[in-house]
DNA sequence: ACCTATTTATAATT
DNA sequence: TAATTATAAATAGGT
């Protein structure tokens, strides 16, 4: 932009690269501000150096909060998974179809209810049955939770001693009073 | 930048502002591809505009994958500085709260449809309430999990580092039976 | 790091 | 809404 034009390439020379992506990211960071004040739009933007540094900017709240918004905004405009190679992902996504099915049974747990024509009473029951979703999903989400919790404060824990562990810290009970009480489906 | 100096506040004029923000934006879209491009950096850029409308950028992989390479990177470098004692209870703990006031609201919404004595017409509405909330459920607790297990894989990694590693963590067993009885459902 | 000649971005105007 | 243009800003190359 000054003493000669840009080529839209790679800088080879490392130095020039350096000094380069040094005043190119100030001035983007500085643009993405200016353009947050004076039209009032929420920015987020991250740069990863070529050597793995990060510089960040988030004009509202935090950068989790603007991911979580950026997330939730994409949800069912995108095909997901895009993120495969993942263990612990692929242990979330299997919960999932778990929930996914479980809820198709509650589905239908709610369709024999009301499919008998008895709509009027069935008022009582739905709540039931939402009140015990709530109470299951709660309980799943809380195992879960509490398990990865724990594995990650035994994690913790190994960091702090930076010693051989001779035993391992034992797993979470996972018992949980999860079954839904008997009779709430009857008439 | 042209014919009148920039004023470093919110612009009132509404067609000024809009008129701005489609150039600032564009400007600045081009000025992130340009330094990705010659200095080799991945860059992630969301714009929110103020009525909410989505603008974004990922110069290189997907939006997503730099998404979980930031929480990853942000997991591993500063945990302790933002968080509290016991961030993952705390998060654990505020997250239920927000799923209880979304079923409230979920509830409220049942309420209203099934208070008006046409409940014969509502199960279309209720299963489109249902499968939001299966969908609400899903996304938040994907994405919790995914900064979780950021987290845990960067414990390990420390692990992994700090010791000689001959005994190597164990992964929890993420399965748990709590599928729901068949035949619940029946009279 | 600091200059400054130029290029680039863009505010006002049409 | 899309061009035009005068000017402010950004910055490439040099010191």
């Amino acid at each position: 932009m000054a003493r000669g034009k840009v080529q839209l390439k790679r800088i080879e020379n490392p130095v020039h690269r350096q000094v380069t992506f040094c005043k190119r990211r100030a001035g983007l960071l500085k643009k993405a501000k200016e353009l947050s004040v004076l039209c009032d739009a929420e920015i987020g933007l991250v740069i990863f150096s070529a050597h793995g540094k990060l510089y960040e900017l988030a004009t509202k709240g935090s950068m989790q909060g603007l991911i979580e918004k950026y997330l939730k905004f994409t949800r069912g405009t995108q095909p997901e998974a895009i993120t495969e190679p993942h263990p612990l992902v692929m242990d979330a996504k299997e919960e999932a179809n778990v929930i996914k099915q479980e809820i198709e049974t509650l589905q239908k747990g709610i369709r024999y209810l009301f499919g008998g024509g008895l709509g009027t009473m069935a008022m009582d029951e739905l709540q039931v049955l939402e009140k015990n979703l709530e109470i299951w999903m709660y309980h799943v989400r809380s195992m879960k939770m509490n398990i990865m919790s724990e594995e990650i404060q035994a994690l913790r824990d190994k960091v702090l001693e930076n010693t051989s562990v001779t035993n391992f810290v034992p797993l979470v009970d996972t018992s949980y009073p999860l079954i839904i009480q008997d009779g709430i489906f009857q008439l």
